[in-house]
RNA sequence: GCCCCCGUAGCCCAACAGGCAGAGGCAGCCCCCUUAAAAGGGGUCGAGUGCCGGUUCGAAUCCGGUCGGGGGCACCA
């Protein structure tokens, strides 16, 4: 048997082959029997349903041309074995996973091809669903949805008419229907903007004054117009710098008219639903951070005939505002500019111009010059002098008011009272323009700084003096409110999220115009509102710095399809459908609910099924999925538009869950080695080879470097090639056991062969290699074995249940290791059955080969799961260590029902420990009970 | 600049809530099987927890400082 080539193993190891025909032949099994279907309460999919549920989400993917590389699965494998875990022991378990599949990059190809997009992103969502199904997912597939399905798209749509029909009620706090905010005005309940009555306002103006309440509503506030991309996109696709997300192209602000969906009016419930989530804390931190509610006041300050409101955390401050500045967009800067300098005026606040109106004109003109970048990496505090003072209303003290592009015009009211004695911003513009400093905070004995910016006692501020910072700022805003200057009030930094992108491969919205251009909505019976096919895929696109150009959307030349003759009510008339297309965020922004119902027609989600599957669990829950594990990378955007859909929803009563997820983990990323040679270019990463720490392409030294996976730095690795050399279950068990699944880690091939020999060591335990045959014994094993079976039981289901999947793999092998060791004649039964259900999460495949060839009824996946015996978790006796001053001196081993002065009496006879005590008295004996004794000289 | 996370054998990682630093894997070393080979079998070696200080009978664990790495935000008033 052994005398022949390399292909003389014997037949029945588990080899990559062998492990690749059971896998085969179970995901078949799956695939025809229909394992992973989990049942609803009601509709097409409906079935008998335990109480007791699970909803475990992935991020879905994008499905790019790439394909996936080892480190897309590992969120994937993860919520597969929890899933696997929980459907064994009795739960309901909803899981699947669907595509994200509008977007840029096959829209893009489709630029560049003529191939339609719909046919790029159908291709690569099958390589994905090939990919997938290799590792042996348990999706239950009847779930699957693609948010381009006009099925799908269609309640996407249908979900931005209830938004588009519903309004914010500040009193309620919560979004209610527009028909009775509508019902409001026409009572006279509630007044006109301009004061007449409802039935005085044109159709037309009725609906211009209902836009300005509703939760979608057209807008011509400044967007974010990317010429080099021909769109607009939000303020959170905007990097830090200025540039577009995408493609890194310039953002100029401009005016445009666009949708909105008002997510402000959520920012409260946004931050402090927070609290109510199991979230990591990161991401809470960095959705506060995003929201950025600040508390503070609005203080108006009189200058001239008008007056400068500016927003402050600070109120507590206001006897130290010395100055003002106004941002270079601000509207006031014009009417309030004077004529000519005062006769004393500094030259540093002049720029040298004749008229404060030159220099004002100049200095917008470099600000507006300046790119994003410029103005933060240049952080020298440059500024003009308006000729215009204003008046401080705590002191009547007269501050001139300055121009400054430290100022930003998005923020606040676009102008502040400076205070350089507590602001550090403030202190370097005043000290470049030779202004006052007045602290109104005494800063701590030996304070060496410039701005004080920490807590103290009021100084220099009259009716605060002595008075702690919080405690001043309550008095400073009652005396304001009273006085009339001004109120407490709340700022946000979160701004209303622009929702239309001029791109062709999005949802079309379902709107119509009429005649005076006043937005319809379609009825839910014209849904779904289908793409129409284009010549042109692509937007117009622009020099990138081409800042006054206009956006052109690919549907606006799909003239057939833009202009349509329909009855909405008023008889057929003509109308002009809306050319955007919705944000890629949309879809995303409900899939839970749909994969819960994604075949029902009728609804976008039956109520039923949604509280089975989503509704809160327990008084004061928030509901939404149970386990939602993804990238760190959505932490702001999808995660917080999901959120707001959510709410309005919620608000409308259309689902009972407050969060669309519960739960949220973030897995690590896979990173890998990737290595460039002299010329810097990259080379192909599994040639290289390490000697004596250098490492070497061929003959040449390379440079490694460590980053992402990706082809353009020739180090992917991909799940293919590790399910072909290895088997998918050896894969699965060499990704979870890298380490916890939300650490990041590099990848590493060489390590893959660990996992293989584990399950080879465990299929040899069960399986003849020769014959085939089971070779496990009906012997009843010895109680150590059966100690070490219930602890790694005990063990196992808590790693499961807590995402330790590494240390659950541990356990599994050390238990393995125990039975080779010592049962080299075949595995105990019971040792054997216990081992394979507990394999069965992590190793699915391999789990039910062997579960059916020790003559299990049906597949493992529904379980049976092992249970601990308590009995065999407690020790009769405990060794217990001594230390003497802290050092491990000797040892005992004492029955586990020793009393502690038994354990201690017999640790203080201990030999050795009786040697160093010698005659002197212990001043402390300490017995952690189980654990140890530590004797104190 | 502000905020957050992480530093344990050559490498990836364990150590419940302060209690014997090691569960597991890779690599290394030794032995076995083999004409030979390894994705074969058995065994074995290995760090005092980045550094300094504190609290404690006892610190990888808690506290303060410091160094190194990673991430988020950034003229947000």
């Amino acid at each position: 048997m052994s005398d022949a080539t390399a292909e003389s193993a014997p037949s029945y190891r588990y080899t990559a082959e062998l492990a690749g025909q059971i896998e085969q032949r179970w995901q078949e099994h799956w695939d025809s029997t229909g394992t992973y279907h989990a049942p609803n309460p009601v509709g097409p999919l409906a079935g008998a349903v335990p109480e007791d549920k699970l909803f475990v989400q992935d991020m879905f993917p994008y499905p790019s041309g790439a394909g996936l590389h080892v480190g897309h699965p590992l969120g994937f494998i993860g919520t597969d074995v929890f899933a696997r875990y929980h459907r064994m022991n009795g739960r309901n378990v909803l899981h699947t996973m669907g595509f994200d599949a509008f977007g840029l990059p096959a829209e893009q190809y489709a630029v560049q091809t003529g191939q339609h997009p719909r046919k790029t992103t159908e291709d690569n969502i099958q390589t994905y669903l090939r990919q997938i199904r290799r590792l042996g997912l348990g999706h239950d597939e009847r779930r699957r949805i693609a948010t381009m399905d006009p099925d799908y798209y269609r309640w996407t749509q249908w979900i931005f008419l209830r938004i588009f029909h519903s309004w914010y009620d500040e009193k309620a706090g919560k979004a209610r229907p527009i028909t009775e905010l509508e019902a409001e005005f026409a009572q006279g309940k509630r007044a006109t903007p301009d004061g007449r009555g409802w039935c005085e306002l044109t159709h037309a103006e009725q609906q211009a004054v209902l836009n300005d309440y509703r939760l979608v509503y057209l807008s011509d506030a400044p967007v974010n117009w990317v010429p080099g991309l021909g769109t607009v996109v939000s303020n959170e696709e905007v990097t830090a710098d200025g540039r577009s997300e995408r493609g890194n192209f310039p953002v100029f602000r401009r005016n445009l008219r666009q949708w909105m969906m008002r997510i402000t009016a959520y920012a409260d419930r946004l931050i402090d639903d927070l609290d109510r989530l199991e979230w990591p804390d990161k991401v809470k931190a960095m959705q506060r951070n995003w929201i950025g509610r600040s508390h503070g006041a609005r203080v108006s300050f009189p200058v001239a005939d008008s007056a400068i409101e500016v927003f402050t955390t600070r109120p507590d401050t206001l006897f130290g505002a010395t100055y003002m500045v106004l941002a270079p967009e601000h509207p006031l800067v014009d009417t309030i500019a004077a004529a000519e300098w005062p006769d004393d005026v500094d030259p540093r606040w002049t720029t040298g111009a004749e008229t404060p109106g030159t220099a004002i004109a100049a200095y917008r003109r470099a600000a507006s010059m300046k790119s994003d970048l410029d103005r933060q990496e240049n952080k020298e505090k440059t500024g003009v002098f308006t000729g215009a003072y204003a008046t401080n209303p705590v002191n009547g003290a007269s501050i001139p008011v300055f121009v400054a592009d430290y100022v930003l015009m998005g923020y606040g009211t676009g102008a502040i009272m400076a205070v350089p004695g507590q602001d550090q911003r403030d202190w370097d513009f005043a000290t470049a323009f030779g202004l006052p400093i007045i602290r109104t905070v005494a800063p701590p004995e030996g304070f060496d700084g410039e701005a004080f910016t920490g807590d103290g006692a009021a100084v220099n501020s009259g009716f605060l003096d002595g008075l702690g910072v919080d405690e001043a700022k309550k008095t400073m805003i009652a005396w304001l409110e009273e006085n009339g200057h001004g109120n407490g009030t709340i700022q946000y930094k979160l701004r209303d999220w622009l929702f239309s992108r001029q791109r062709y491969w999005g949802e079309p919205f379902p709107i119509v115009y009429d005649e005076d251009g006043t937005p319809v909505a379609l009825p839910e019976s014209m849904l779904p509102v289908e793409l129409p096919d284009v010549d042109d895929y692509s937007p117009k696109t622009y020099d990138p710095e081409a800042a006054d150009t206009e956006p052109s959307p690919p549907l606006s030349r799909a003239t057939d399809w833009v202009e349509v003759e329909l009855d909405l009510g008023q008889g057929r008339k003509t109308y002009r459908r809306d050319t955007n297309t919705m944000p890629n965020w949309a879809g995303s922004c409900w899939y839970q609910m749909r994969y819960v119902d994604p075949t029902d027609d009728q609804r976008f989600c039956e109520p039923e099924n949604e509280r089975y599957w989503l509704g809160p669990q327990s008084p004061g829950d928030t509901g939404g999925v149970d386990l939602y594990i993804g990238g760190v990378e959505h932490a702001v955007l999808h995660l917080l538009y999901a959120r707001f859909w959510q709410k309005v929803l919620f608000d409308l009563g259309d689902v009972t869950a407050e969060e669309p997820y519960r739960r949220l983990y973030n897995q690590g990323m896979i990173q890998a080695y990737a290595y460039t040679d002299e010329r810097g270019v990259y080379v192909e990463a599994s040639e290289v080879v390490e000697r004596d720490g250098k490492y070497f392409h061929g003959d040449r030294r390379v440079r490694q470097e460590y980053g992402k996976m990706g082809k353009s730095l020739r180090n992917v690795v991909t799940p293919d090639e590790m399910c072909a050399a290895y088997g998918a279950d050896t894969f699965r068990m060499y990704e979870m056991s890298m380490g916890p699944m939300d650490v990041s880690r590099p990848w590493a091939t060489k390590d893959v062969v660990g996992a293989q020999r584990f399950l080879q060591r465990l299929w040899r335990n069960l399986v003849d290699e020769e014959t085939g045959e089971t070779r496990v014994t009906d012997t009843d094993p010895d109680e150590t074995t059966l100690r070490a079976l219930h602890k790694a039981i005990a063990g196992v289901h808590e790693d499961y249940a807590n995402l330790r999947y590494n240390t659950a793999g541990a356990k599994l092998i050390e238990l393995n290791n125990h039975v080779t060791k010592n049962f080299p004649g075949g595995a105990p039964r019971v040792v054997a059955e216990a081992m394979v259900q507990m394999l069965a999460p992590l190793c699915p495949h391999i789990a039910e080969e062997l579960w059916s060839k020790l003559g299990g009824p049906k597949s493992l996946a529904h379980g049976p799961f092992p249970k601990a015996d308590e009995r065999y978790l407690v020790e009769d006796s405990v060794e217990y260590p001594i230390q003497v001053n802290g050092k491990v001196r000797g040892r005992i081993t004492v029955p586990a029902a020793a009393s502690q002065d038994e354990v201690k009496a017999a640790a203080l006879a201990e030999e050795k420990v009786a040697a160093l005590v010698g005659d002197s008295t212990p001043k402390k004996v300490i017995v952690v009970p189980g654990r140890l004794v530590n004797i104190v000289l």
